[in-house]
DNA sequence: GCCGTTTTCGGCCCGACTGTTTTCAGTCG
């Protein structure tokens, strides 16, 4: 039972127990605890197993302790089991639908015993929702439409899906009349590698104005409300933006309010209720009296914080630290020195080696690495050992005749089953930079799984293990590994984990490279290119490395080309 | 159900918008 899954089951009695109407601290209780389980880096089965208390743990307390003990025992929560029985699951599929929330679904279930989206659509079809009291015409057509938009499917975009329009809407808006700024907030602007929809703040002198203006944006499909202050409008691709206007003066607390997330948000209130202070979006206020909220500075620098970078804002120690004067200096884009991760036209990539380099220098990067995938994959047309061998020929060529970008022959070599190399001896005697890689047998036991891992990360070969969980965004789960060996065996090994920058991977993910950093893990942040146009995907790993804490100290291709020389030689001669 | 240098009881972030209310509940962020 992983952590995930504790906390879905915690989702769900939440929500359960919402549309049967129980106390809504209660259920917020049962949210927020599942919010800290995600957020842990140790399993709980681990710490169940090992007898640990875990009311040490935020927001778990002793009867939520005794339901994980009980989850990790039996695999089940009889508390849930029993609600089951009297509130149908399936409910909860009605829950992401826009304008129906516990109480409507509630009424539903009691008036007409709709239980499934099927059975709401037919009911809204032969008008009988309308005549249910406290709905209506308008509530019953609302309904209709949201039951065919994307958004109530819960599916989110990623990133790079929404950035395009984001750039789209933030050109769009700032022609808008009396506009003061605007930027795109949200976790949009905390660099999630998934976003829910796009939330936007603007500073204007005329709110209303910006708002009329907003809604008839090119790609808007559709207005779902419209208020003096407040807009949410649905794009082409079912992508919902909400717009938040405001007067300039309020334009640092309504930023930061916007931004979230909603954690660090509600805990940065709570410390000002104790303060005695009064935080919304449109300032801090003692008594009556506006204090501040012009800037985001001035709204941390009330709180006696330092600003946070908004890839921090998760209530995940950066409040603290912001306390103490000890929040990291995130690495930025500058700091990157070239890319670890790529491939030409010799495996999978589109392009040639000559390409690849160009693109480098105009990305200004001093170094990369070429890293063909070793022969055993079929379906990234794995290169042969005279393949590999030709193509380290015309790279020493280059770096004969180049001194602006400097090429590291590398290779992105499979791991077996088994945890050994499927790669020549002879080809590998000529690598400056092993990849370890696994693209098969996702599913073995943890043991395996580890142990496979394991064996090649204690490979004096191997450099840098790339994509180390194998999960795909929305698609493939992490293998089972555990975790803390593998970093604890980087660590000792000075094996690098690779921050996959793929906008499906982004593997690994924030939490992990937070907790990994921590056993003094080095990082590789890698584009994994299969064209010139995909080397810019390194930002988006930048972003996950943002996300958990790094500094440039932490990432091997932050350092110059020299320096990285002797780093990787020091990994080759491991365990020796 | 969680939490605690004012507390082991009594709090729990705060506001906008909509529809069906006849003064506000529900939903959302």
């Amino acid at each position: 039972m992983q952590n995930k899954e504790i906390a879905e089951i915690f989702d769900t009695l939440a929500d359960l127990l919402e549309i049967e109407g129980e106390n809504p601290f209660k259920v917020r209780a049962y949210r927020q605890a599942s919010r800290a389980i995600r957020s842990l880096y140790r399993p709980l089965e681990e710490m169940v197993r090992a007898g640990e208390d875990l009311t040490k743990l935020p927001k778990i307390g002793s009867r939520i302790a005794q339901k994980i003990e009980e989850i990790v025992r039996t695999g089940k929560l009889s508390k849930l089991e029993k609600l089951k029985s009297r509130i149908p699951e399936s409910l909860l599929a009605l829950l992401p639908i826009q304008g129906l929330g516990p109480k409507r679904i509630k009424m539903l279930y009691d008036a007409l015993h709709i239980d499934t989206k099927e059975a709401l659509l037919k009911a809204a079809k032969e008008h009988k929702i309308s005549q249910i009291k406290g709905f209506g015409a308008k509530t019953e057509a609302q309904i209709l439409e949201a039951l065919t938009m994307r958004k109530q499917q819960g599916l989110r975009f990623l990133f790079c899906e929404a950035e395009p329009y984001a750039d789209a809407l933030t050109a769009y808006l700032q022609k808008a009349p009396t506009l003061r700024r605007v930027t795109i907030a949200g976790s949009y602007r905390r660099k999630k590698e998934t976003v829910g929809d796009l939330d936007i703040v603007a500073s204007a002198t005329d709110p209303r104005e910006v708002i009329d203006y907003f809604t008839k944006f090119e790609k808007s499909m559709h207005t779902v409300l419209a208020g003096d202050t407040r807009a949410t409008i649905v794009l082409e691709n079912g992508l919902q933006v909400d717009l938040r206007v405001v007067l300039e003066e309020s334009w640092g607390s309504a930023l930061h309010y916007f931004t979230g997330s909603k954690d660090h948000v509600i805990r940065l209130r709570q410390e000002a209720v104790e303060m005695g202070l009064k935080v919304n979006e449109y300032g801090i206020y003692r008594a009556d009296k506006r204090i501040t909220g012009e800037s985001e500075e001035a709204v941390y620098r009330s709180f006696g914080l330092d600003l946070i970078p908004p890839e921090l804002r998760e209530n995940r120690g950066e409040i603290e630290a912001a306390r103490n004067h000890t929040l990291p200096h995130l690495i930025t884009p500058n700091d990157i020195q070239g890319d670890l991760h790529l491939h030409t036209h010799i495996s999978d990539g589109e392009e040639s080696l000559e390409a690849v380099a160009r693109q480098a220098i105009s990305l200004g990067y001093r170094y990369i690495a070429i890293t063909e995938h070793s022969r055993s994959l079929p379906y990234t047309k794995g290169a042969k050992s005279d393949q590999l061998n030709r193509l380290f020929d015309e790279i020493e060529t280059w770096n004969r005749d180049h001194d602006e970008l400097y090429i590291f022959k590398g290779a992105e070599i499979e791991i077996l089953q088994d945890g050994s190399l499927d790669i020549d001896e002879a080809v590998l005697d000529r690598l400056d930079l092993a990849l370890g890689a696994i693209h098969t047998h996702f599913s073995l036991s943890k043991k395996s799984q580890t142990d496979r891992l394991l064996k090649a990360i204690h490979n004096p070969h191997i450099n840098i293990i790339a994509h180390p969980t194998g999960r795909l965004i929305q698609e493939r789960n992490a293998m089972e590994i555990d975790l803390e060996t593998i970093y604890r065996a980087s660590a000792q090994t000075n094996t690098i984990l690779e921050i996959n920058a793929q906008p499906k991977r982004l593997d690994l993910n924030e939490i992990q490279i937070k907790h990994a950093k921590q056993f003094g893990v080095k990082f590789s942040i890698a584009s994994d290119a299969h064209s010139t146009a995909e080397m810019r995907y390194l930002k988006y790993g930048i972003h996950q490395a943002r996300r958990g804490w790094l500094e440039k100290e932490d990432v091997i291709n932050a350092l110059p080309l020299k320096e990285l020389k002797s780093t990787l030689k020091s990994v080759s001669s491991k365990g020796r």
